[in-house]
DNA sequence: GTACAGACCGACTCCCCGGTTTGTCTTGTA
DNA sequence: TACAAGACAAACCGGGGAGTCGGTCTGTAC
């Protein structure tokens, strides 16, 4: 149990760092000092193993990250905001961050693997529907003009942020989150004032 | 000097497809008939081999595409605006479509080979300093009001763009493109007409 | 003390991958 | 006609990767 657990919180930061296809299973092994007989004791296989990475440490993360920072919040704007600038100031003070988990690994995954591919789909649709969520909830609570498109907004949302992260590389973190989150803003300020159809 | 050409864009093909890491010689000569020999009678290796495949055929790919549609061209807003939506429908029926190929090799990339990162890092560049650079002849033109940051707008643009390819996949594609235009829209109007700080 | 099962070790197999090397065929040319 | 250089073919090499398998150790039940 606990061997299992410290090979999935290996396995995921090499994968993370390195890729998937780009990580060996002896890499990981050697970081834990552990053998193979014991990997293929706990896991079939390296697909396997990576899909239940997903599911105990992936989900997890995106969230405690992403979306339950905004459950039940009201005022939609400042609280995704908010949420959102926390997300970049953790990455940006972050030295081991390599972008954005879950784009990451749809991109290495896209057409390539179907099956894992849906599970980080399936996380991305709820971090989705949580914000379309908010954003509905937030109508009703007067904090959102009625006439926007919820579902619109949080693709745009969602887009940018990926954008975002995957641009934030060595160097340019600080002044491109500043960016970003001014820009943000005024997306938002001109969604909750002007009468925009 | 054909075969040279050909090596290059099935390798494009295939790296587009697979991933750089996941993708070996064998199978791009396999796909070409050709062997071993031809291959490093014209590069000297597999690094050298991408990065002139970035310098011949990517270049292009984006200025074609992203750079050239809004050079010189009056009112950023429309122009922009025309430009990614142009993009996006190529890519939307493109069956051969696997995101953008610039985020995507730069996620590939990021902190695993600096030197290939720096490559694809200035093409993005060039088509950010191409949207400051339309935006600020907007200025002088009277299409873009003068108190909007250029370099910001021009971050969360490719921000936007970036998220909307990576999530483009299999299925969503014309729904997701359709709800990013309307938001994109938004935004563009906004900027346009309100005075935000 | 013996039987057994869970947890793990490490050598081994087969295949693939980047890169090298040697050889071959064609073509221009003196 | 002899030679050289260009453009490839194909066998080969060393390293590494996923997965297998027989064996070992340790704790527990009887």
């Amino acid at each position: 149990m606990a061997t299992m657990h410290r090979m999935q919180v290996a396995g995921l930061e090499l994968f993370y760092k390195q890729g998937y296809y780009n990580t060996s299973i002896d890499d990981i092994l050697k970081s834990l000092s552990l053998s193979k007989g014991a990997f293929y004791y706990h896991f079939q296989s390296k697909e396997d193993y990576f899909i239940s990475i997903i599911q105990n440490l992936i989900v997890q993360k995106v969230y405690s990250m992403l979306i339950q920072p905004i459950e039940g919040k009201e005022d939609p704007f400042t609280t995704i905001e908010r949420c959102l600038d926390n997300a970049l100031e953790t990455a940006e003070y972050n030295e081991m961050d390599y972008g954005f988990i879950l784009s990451n690994f749809m991109t290495e995954f896209n057409r390539r693997n179907p099956e894992i591919m849906r599970y980080l789909k399936d996380i991305l649709k709820v971090w989705e529907v949580s914000l379309i969520t908010s954003l509905q909830k937030g109508k009703t609570d007067g904090y959102v003009p009625r006439h926007i498109d919820s579902d619109g907004v949080a693709a745009y949302i969602i887009s940018s942020y990926i954008g975002i992260r995957t641009q934030m590389v060595e160097g340019n973190c600080r002044t491109l989150r500043y960016k970003y989150m001014q820009q943000l803003r005024n997306y938002f300020k001109a969604l909750s004032q002007t009468q925009i159809i």
